[in-house]
DNA sequence: AGTTAATGGTGGTCTGACCACTAGATTCGG
DNA sequence: CCGAATCTAGTGGTCAGACCACCATTAACT
């Protein structure tokens, strides 16, 4: 049948520690599963879309039970690399960060979500993004910005300006972390800018002043 | 018995629609399973180093079956807030996001554009907390601070450096942040500091100065 | 030809069983 | 009486088999 060329080296012979080390000692079975399995993605040059072989293919490859490949698979499917269809099979998914930031902010928010912690951290991202866009953005660019600029102390619009700031500087890490952020401070009271910050903003964008823009927060 | 206080609400009564659905649909039982657990854990305040029940105690629980109760926790335990050790049980850890990270950058090695997100949000963090902690720090957390100075470029100290920074400055969501993408940047070529940065990112935070430490970078 | 019914494959879940391991209770020997 | 060896109950780790709901395709029927 042949049915192992690139298979699993692990098999546990338990009695008395004769056991064929392929891998070190207590590595648990989804482990090594994660390990074969991110091999045969590689070796397949599966991309996103691509379907992956069925949940009792894998267990009948490796030589494992579906329950360890299924713990594996989740272990992928929570970090947002494949995407399980009932019915239909598994498949891989682009990587987006922020099914991450969003997966580990869930969590993280449990023991600190003070207001003051989740402010800072907004503030903080706005002030980096409009850092790393000064000198960066074209004159039509430009233009759009300044039309965003809010009129009224409106946070939509708040949204949309650094939305549009973080996408243009193709920081999307920097963005969904923003964005997730942004998720919780909405509900609490939110820092606001004056109209005159957001025009010292466009004018210190304009002049590529890091000075100037430290200066605002 | 009595069993079911706090118990799940979710009963698959799957007889002919008979389904109580107090869930959304298409939710997977894992995920209920992850919120229930979540829930317990926050309920009975467990901390780290405490026991949580058993999977066959959980299991009993919430009325679901030992594998998906067992999948709620492996996610758990790549999230790192749980340890589970056989013959012995599962318990409560401190928080530490390497085990999830690992995992990713094995499946995100050739990412160039991914890792220059990491740096660059590694990099906005630490320049925060700089800033914030000029002016902070007392005379005594100065001096242990000019003792942590590394001599060489030597990642540990850089790391220790940091988390003392973020610790004394009581902004565990920002240092949350900075552990998890340390743990990606750890594997990789990091950006690395010269002896000489140290120096002058001491004599900033002396001189409680935010233009020569907004300098540095 | 177009609609409907049957089929096989898939992920999702549950059950029961066995293993290796640990810790605490029990027993034994001094 | 006390220390050491042993037994035991409970735990996580794994597997196998079974069923379900779902989907896409095919076969059958009108």
């Amino acid at each position: 049948m042949e049915k192992g060329l690139w298979l699993f080296s692990l098999n546990f012979v338990t009695m008395k520690g004769v056991c064929s080390m392929t891998h070190t000692l207590d590595e648990k079975v989804y482990e090594g599963v994660l390990e074969q399995i991110k091999a045969y993605i590689e070796d397949k040059k599966l991309e996103p879309g691509d379907k992956l072989p069925s949940e009792r293919m894998f267990s009948e490859l490796l030589q494992v039970g579906r329950s360890s490949i299924r713990e594996a698979l989740r272990a992928l499917e929570l970090l947002g690399l494949i995407e399980t269809r009932r019915g239909e099979g598994t498949f891989m998914r682009a990587y987006r960060p922020y099914h991450m930031v969003g997966l580990l902010s869930k969590f993280l928010l449990n023991n600190t979500r003070t207001r003051e912690e989740l402010l800072a951290a907004k503030q903080m991202l706005e002030k980096e993004i409009l850092i790393l866009s000064i000198g960066q953005l074209s004159s039509e660019q430009l233009a759009k910005l300044q039309l965003m600029l809010p009129e009224a102390c409106n946070s939509e619009d708040h949204l949309k300006l650094f939305t549009y700031l973080f996408e243009e500087s193709h920081h999307p890490l920097l963005l969904s972390m923003w964005q997730f952020i942004c998720g919780f401070t909405h509900t609490v009271h939110d820092i606001t800018y004056s109209d005159d910050w957001y025009r010292r903003m466009y004018q210190a964008m304009i002049k590529q002043s890091k000075e100037q823009m430290y200066s605002l927060f």
